[in-house]
DNA sequence: TCGCCCATTTCTGTATACAGAAACTAATTT
DNA sequence: AAATTAGTTTCTGTATACAGAAATGGGCGA
């Protein structure tokens, strides 16, 4: 079980923010610290190092004296985090547009080719880490380092309601056809029409965002 | 000493990251947690949490199992720090155009004009603080929280850097200057110009970017 | 004189102990 | 019967203890 080489805390903190995503833990689930100790054979020690690094990156929330609690994203929450992605991955187009080299648009490619394999084969779970690996792909060819980490982090984090969205009909159709359109506009040096077409990829409006907020309520425990 | 009631930890987050950004923690520095515990007159529990919420920060690193040092900022990565910075300001530019109400304008204007005596007055330590005021007034006026929270983050970090730009010569003059425009663009609800505006307000660019190398060069001690 | 190896020492990572605060329960009073 | 309060219990925040790893320094050999 302790094979693994990796440290202790990040460990612990790669599986509790594991079960946030998947909504093993519901937002303002209570998290208790000897509980978690416990259960995943630690001490509070390595377990409070985790809790704390998730709390900086905004997946729990401490309130003084009384413990955490996983954060509960509001729908006004969530739409500003959605228009801060838009703007990153907006950005990350038009740098990429301009700074790509020949190697960055390969994995660009490859990234866009792995995507419609599984859009083909019909298995979302495989479309939905490929296009994570898309999205990977664009930061890096935006050759900026910090905002390549910025972009996935927030990427990341939106994950659950990523993965809840791409499970609407027909949106790895339509998602993998803004990808070759993306594609295009990078390979043509385009910045301002990547730019444009990554903002409307993310940007939740009109029907999507009624989308979503219909299937937030899903995650969203009946408590409060 | 103790009469504060704000949790150990933050506080002592904020001494260790003040610490940092005036330069009296210069990067590279190495950090003893028995050593800062002692000297902060804390156990080693409390201190470690204030270096992890800092490592996750972005402030320092942690070299497993060798212990915690400042984090060395190299120029090109300072270039994409600020990079992310105007785009983020551009962004909060554009929102607070078609925003803002009259409570922000007011706020902005206060904010602006509190810069202003602290140019007339000459005195470079109160305009660095009411120049970061004013910011802060422009991310409110974006009412995107969560933008607001990122920027504000990003902001605090560049401050040592700022800190550094701001003291040369007639820097007072131009930002406030470009201050007064951006104003008058979001009176006209101009978005895309507040947006230009704040994006080259933010970018280091020609001799501004020189005087930064320059200057960084009293920052990053000898050492490697 | 330079390099290598071993012992010592320091420091990190983790576990545990303890005090104080918060939450919960139950009993008592209005 | 409902509300309030006292007692109990649980949990957090902090301190300390201990083991293992890394750094340091001295001594020995080439």
């Amino acid at each position: 079980m302790n094979s693994c080489t990796a440290p202790l805390p990040d460990r612990l903190r790669e599986q509790i923010e594991e079960a946030i995503a998947t909504g093993r833990l519901p937002p303002g689930t209570r998290l208790d610290e000897v509980g978690l100790a416990a259960q995943h054979g630690v001490s509070r020690t390595p377990l409070r190092e985790a809790l704390i690094q998730l709390a900086a990156a905004g997946y729990i929330e401490r309130r003084s004296g009384k413990g955490w609690e996983v954060a509960r994203v509001s729908a006004p929450r969530l739409c500003e985090m959605f228009e801060v992605m838009a703007e990153l991955e907006g950005m990350a187009g038009r740098l990429a547009a301009r700074r790509a080299d020949e190697a960055d648009h390969q994995s660009l490619l490859a990234a866009h080719q792995a995507c419609q394999a599984a859009r083909d084969a019909g298995v979302i779970e495989d479309f939905y880490r490929r296009n994570e690996a898309f999205h990977h792909a664009l930061y890096a060819a935006a050759h900026n380092g910090f905002l390549a980490e910025q972009a996935a982090g927030l990427h990341r984090r939106l994950r659950p309601f990523r993965r809840l969205q791409i499970k609407m009909r027909n949106r790895m159709q339509t998602s993998h056809g803004e990808h070759g359109r993306i594609l295009e506009a990078l390979r043509d040096g385009d910045g301002a029409a990547a730019e444009a077409l990554l903002r409307a990829h993310i940007t939740i409006q009109g029907d999507r965002f009624t989308d979503l907020m219909a299937l937030m309520d899903r995650l969203i425990p009946p408590g409060q």
